[in-house]
DNA sequence: TTCGGCCTGTTACAAATATAACAGAATTCT
DNA sequence: AGAATTCTGTTATATTTGTAACAGGCCGAA
């Protein structure tokens, strides 16, 4: 009997999958076994992933047929069969470009770089997908509003985006505020906090009480909270008008701000293009000020 | 609490997907459900279409938890639940195109998320590309080393990331000290600076004059320096031991310090393995303190 | 602090699902 | 053409799997 391998049908690791190994019996094949081997690639592998019995109507053969074919393909059983078609698809699914690629070549692939590559790749996709793009740019417009006071606060690790954010919408927009939740001093900022003023609140865990108590208070003035915090959510979310979750999972004993980042300055960028022209503007002035002042290079 | 519906995260065909309406009731969730919403929507959707059992264990919930749960999204039963949980995945595959080219599902691809996420993915693959990681290890394994003081230096807008690093060093080691060369108090540091002593120093465009100067100096008294800095590399990359340079082009006024980040946190992961036992002792120690001060919530 | 309600897990049962054994139909070889 | 072999479907059984009922535990209110 003739036996061919399919060019291109294997996995990146080598390993066959069942549509492969199927593919490769079914010339071995009994008549009734074709029928169902067809049904199965008809739409794979959603259909291998059912009850037996359902697979067996769908294909016209019997129920014994599919688990006599299912051992003949080597699994012990039909559970056995969907567990591995579970994993196939699990790798599947999972972004081609993150796996199956070292990312620094020669780096053995279990190295830390490439290890917590895959895992904030791996992060920036589950985080992206989950957010609402309306919701994203409804915040935008709120941070770029500059008819309303904007406030951003940090909490210990958070301060950093905290931070990053605050140097850029400073030169986007005036009337901008850096609250440390961590210092004693933030009840002061909070004096001047009206109705619809904006806050930008940072919040992973260690979720902070002092972080809390500034949004419950904030919240208690009327502003309106955008959150940026993680997949398991700072209390604050229910404060919060908009929030944003981001997975910040990594084989590290701490957890990774990179996708964090990522989301802070995607909306720097939006915020930038609101109104462009006022930000070419004031970014001008801000350049003629660094000359003056002398304290960079000419970019070369 | 506030309750919205994902404009957009529907598919093709107006209805939503489970991913969906999980999502939508997450806020609703208790803790053993929210638990387990996170669980299938880790890998989804393989891991719902495995036996209940299976799919409690690996969420850490009992088995029931599971049952109600798939109850209140409105399925009859778990069987339900798996059906058209295949049926969505039938629906997935047949469309192939739609996925997987656009980040944030429903965003015209043209939106700011998609762009710039785009951009990040592609400077995380060449930076990764270009990077030794017998130079990382070397560079970590300096970061690491107790016996020499180390000094970490950030500029105006790179402030941020030594500002990170030093927060998880100054865990990690003792004689950790952070530097901002935009504060005029930094020559009184470099007082005590002595031959093999490490600065990781930050640099990115637009490349400041201070940083330089402090990096010559630092030179000048026989420091070790490692540099942190963009494509086109600060001038400070001649006197660095050990240099690397992150892509940071995004669609955007400004540069894109993700990357540079991710390098960031896989040195802290890396460095807090080289003595792991004395990492541990450290944070264990800090986490003591923390419960005393009780500034931060138990996690959930 | 004590009470009530709600969430969560353990146990027990019912239903479904998969496997094994058997018997009839189709096919092939002599 | 007839017998042997292989394939296929029906029935029966054992196992897995999902669901319902119950009870302990946690949190918030009084």
């Amino acid at each position: 009997m003739l036996f061919f391998i399919q060019a291109g049908a294997c996995m990146t690791d080598g390993i066959l999958t069942i549509a492969d190994r199927i593919h490769n019996k079914l010339d071995d094949m009994t008549r009734a076994e074709r029928q169902l081997a067809h049904s199965i690639l008809e739409n794979y592998p959603a259909s291998g992933l059912g009850p037996l019995a359902a697979l067996a109507k769908v294909a016209n053969v019997s129920v014994p047929t599919v688990a006599r074919m299912v051992q003949k393909l080597g699994f012990k059983g039909y559970p056995d069969f969907q567990a591995e078609l579970r994993e196939e698809l699990k790798a599947t699914v999972q972004n081609p470009i993150a796996k199956h690629d070292t990312w620094a070549e020669g780096a053995p692939s279990g190295h830390v770089l490439n290890q917590f590559t895959d895992a904030v790749i791996d992060n920036i996709r589950h985080t992206l997908a989950q957010i609402d793009p309306d919701k994203f740019d409804e915040a935008c417009e709120m941070v770029a509003d500059q008819s309303k006071p904007l406030y951003i606060v940090g909490g210990r690790v958070s301060h950093t985006l905290a931070e990053y954010l605050f140097l850029h919408t400073q030169i986007l927009r005036p009337n901008v505020t850096h609250i440390q939740s961590t210092s004693n001093a933030w009840p002061h900022y909070l004096l001047d906090v009206g109705p619809g003023d904006v806050f930008v609140i940072f919040d992973v865990r260690r979720y902070e009480n002092n972080t809390l108590k500034l949004a419950e208070m904030a919240h208690a003035r009327g502003a309106k909270i955008i959150l940026f915090t993680d997949q398991w959510r700072s209390p604050v979310h229910q404060l919060a008008e908009i929030s944003f979750s981001g997975r910040i999972v990594v084989p590290s004993a701490w957890d990774s701000v990179a996708t964090l980042m990522l989301l802070v300055e995607s909306m720097i960028a939006a915020v930038q293009n609101v109104d462009w022209d006022d930000t070419k503007d004031r970014m001008e002035q801000l350049e003629d000020m660094f000359d003056q002042t002398k304290l960079f290079r000419k970019f070369t």
